[in-house]
DNA sequence: TGTACATCAGTGAACGCGCGTTCACTGATGTAC
DNA sequence: TGTACATCAGTGAACGCGCGTTCACTGATGTAC
């Protein structure tokens, strides 16, 4: 039944299997595309243990999905970060950016779900977002507010405007992965529309 | 344990009991949020009925499913279309649409997210994307055109830009279901934004 | 008007399945003496 | 260097649950005569 056979780990390396676990449930939710197919016992043929082996490392199924959650946005803040960081002068940085994110979108279809297509019920409903969840929006509006101090930018309020170039990534990047029938412009040609008329870009020509 | 006791219907009432499903599954999806909830033993229970006599009406679960979606989007559809034309001047008839389309998403969250945020497996993937899903995009870009023959827009490209309207609406309805705890600007100045800067509205003050 | 009967709407019991979780356990590994 | 033992990593069997679906059925309703 059982297709890979893990050897098992020697004392004191016990915390490799936390690492494994993580791994087979990140590769199982990217193949089979939802949530709920990240069963704890699916996770465990994944990794090719036995259901219980999982308690010694996580509480419960629910501690499995948090820490592909926060594993996935640590992944995703740094695409998006070293992007950011290739471009040089404001406009690229922002242009980078929202590029960077698309991108991840494109490559990690599920991943990304997790992101940001989960009701997040893992901090208290009314309090604030995790720092962790709003990393690349807070990115984003430091890019904006940066060509705005450029002179490059025309908005007069970064935090609207960035808000509105985010949801329209968001948009765009959840709408393309499910309806893959309709005639999407290119991506390219989407994110200059997006940025040129969000992030009110001065031409310059 | 059942809450609610149906009366049988009369012969040739059973069609009625098709329409008393459909309702109930609906009831359920907008009370506990997700598709999953909507199964077949807790629909049957919604409606009173032993899990059985569902297979008079529909073939399986996935129908029941299906008819949710049909119906929703029938509702949708509708709203726009009376949000459209209601107004009077193609901006206010673009305005109102998108208007419309974020009050559904608000006050019908997770029927909502049943429309967009499915994976679409019903039609043969690659093939073009059902007339009745589309409805509402279609309505979107003739009024940005209207918009544009009217002088009202400086848009060059009315596909391209609706697309790019579209994905903003969609990004913020669902973002903003699903982050309650984020700093959201007004949905009115969000529209604002997102329609004179997409739409590229000419300003005539 | 009465009655036998076909039809229709819906039921109760049962099935096999995969799930999350618990429990007592096993056997290899390292360590104290 | 040898050995008894504690510890650690992980297992196998079992539990109760809700699920989708099948099957043989029941009993009320309408209809033909």
């Amino acid at each position: 039944m059982r297709e890979v056979l893990r050897e098992r780990n020697r004392r004191g390396e016990g915390g490799k299997l936390w690492a494994d676990i993580l791994a087979g449930a990140t590769e199982l939710l990217e193949q089979t595309g939802s949530e709920e197919a990240v069963t704890l016992r699916a996770v465990a043929r994944q990794v090719g243990i036995s259901a219980p082996s999982i308690y010694t490392h996580f509480a419960d199924r629910e501690a499995i999905i948090e820490a592909i959650v926060n594993s996935a946005f640590a992944d995703f803040n740094a695409a998006i970060d070293a992007a950011v960081e290739a471009g040089s002068g404001p406009l690229e940085h922002l242009r980078g950016g929202c590029a960077a994110y698309l991108l991840f979108a494109a490559e990690r279809p599920n991943r990304y779900k997790l992101l940001f297509e989960r009701q997040m019920l893992d901090y208290a409903e009314d309090g604030p977002v995790p720092a962790i969840r709003t990393e690349s929006f807070q990115s984003l509006v430091k890019s904006l507010q940066d060509c705005i101090d450029a002179g490059i930018s025309a908005s007069t309020d970064a935090h609207v405007d960035s808000v509105a170039i985010w949801v329209a990534l968001h948009g765009y990047a959840t709408l393309r992965a499910n309806m893959t029938g309709f005639p999407w412009p290119d991506t390219d040609a989407m994110l200059d529309r997006i940025i040129d008329g969000l992030a009110q870009i001065i031409s310059h020509d």
